[in-house]
DNA sequence: CTAAATCTATACTATTCCAGTATAGTACTG
DNA sequence: CAGTACTATACTGGAATAGTATAGATTTAG
C-alpha cells in the first residue's frame, strides 16, 4: 500500500527539471547528486520517464534530460504510471479477474474501494508539477 | 500500492460475520469454505482480527468467530489497520525520517500526498460494514 | 576522424516481503 | 477425558524491491 522508492526518486527528478529555466537540461550525474539518488539507479529511472514521454534526453557532451512538455501538463499521476503502471489500491481494481472468490454479483467492498480510488486518482491528476514548484519556498 | 491478499480475505470474513444474526458465530472451517479462503490461512487472518479487537472467538465444539461490536462500528480502515498497520501511500507519510533526501524545508510532493491520503483514510473510515452489507443484493 | 562524454537497454544480484503451510499448545463441551 | 476448535509462532518457496553492472549507441570538441 505504498509507492516505491524508484517512484519517489522520479518525483524528485521531475521536480528538479520543472524548476529549471525552459529548455535547460541537466545530466544524470548532476541529478543524482542534487537529489540524493544513487548514481547508477538514476539512469534506470530517467529511462522509464523518457519511455513514458515525460522527459526528453540529449546525448553526448553537454547532454542530459529536460521536460518533454510544460510542467503544468505533468502530474504526480503521470510519474507514478510511468514507474509503476496504472494505480490500483486493490487487486480487483487492477484487473477484475484477480478476485479469487468469483463473486457472482458486485461485491460491496469492491464498489466502495473503486469510489475511493477514483477520488485518489483524480487528486493525483490534479497535482501538476507546475503547482508543486509554485509551493516551494 | 495495493492492499494485500490477507486483507482482502479479512474483508470477506468480516462481511460474512456482519451479515449473520447478532450473537451468532461461525467456525474457521465454514468461513474458509463460504468465502474461498485457504483453510489454514484463515486462522492467521482471524487471529489478527481478534488481536485487533474486531472479532471475538469461542473455543471448543460449536465455537467460532463473531463480531466484537456492531457492524456499524467496524470500517474498512479498521480491518486494513488490523492486517497491515497504519495506512500510508508513501514512505515519508509512514514515518517522516524515511525520506533519504533529508529535505530541509517541507517537500511539496509530501504535502500533496498527505492531503490525498487524508481524503482516502477519511473515506475508508466512513465505509462501515453495516453500510456495505446494506448494499448487498 | 577519433576520443570522451553522455544516454540506452538489458542482465544480474542480494535482500525483503508475500502467501501460504505446519505444528505444538490451550480451552471448552459433552 | 476425548474430540473439537481456537492460539501462537515457526517455517518455506516464490515474487518483488532496490540496486549494480555492462555492453552499446549517439553527440560534440578538437
Ligand atoms: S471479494 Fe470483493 S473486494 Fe475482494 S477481490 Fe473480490 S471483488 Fe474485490
Ligand atoms: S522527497 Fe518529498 S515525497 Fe519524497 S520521501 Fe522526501 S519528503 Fe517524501
Amino acid at each position: 500500500m505504498q509507492l516505491n522508492q524508484a517512484t519517489d526518486y522520479a518525483f524528485r527528478a521531475v521536480l528538479h527539471l520543472a524548476s529549471l529555466p525552459a529548455g535547460a537540461v541537466v545530466s544524470a550525474r548532476e541529478l543524482a547528486e542534487a537529489q540524493a539518488i544513487p548514481p547508477r539507479f538514476v539512469l534506470k529511472i530517467m529511462h522509464a520517464l523518457t519511455r513514458a514521454g515525460l522527459v526528453e534526453s540529449r546525448r553526448g557532451p553537454a547532454g542530459g534530460f529536460g521536460l518533454a512538455r510544460p510542467a503544468a501538463e505533468i502530474s504526480l499521476l503521470d510519474v507514478i504510471e510511468a514507474l509503476e503502471g496504472p494505480v490500483a489500491i486493490h487487486r480487483c481494481l487492477a484487473e477484475r479477474e484477480a478476485c479469487n472468490k468469483h463473486c457472482t454479483s458486485e461485491c460491496p467492498v469492491h464498489a466502495a474501494l473503486r469510489g475511493l480510488q477514483d477520488g485518489l486518482v483524480a487528486g493525483l491528476r490534479r497535482a501538476t508539477f507546475a503547482s508543486l514548484v509554485a509551493k516551494k519556498p
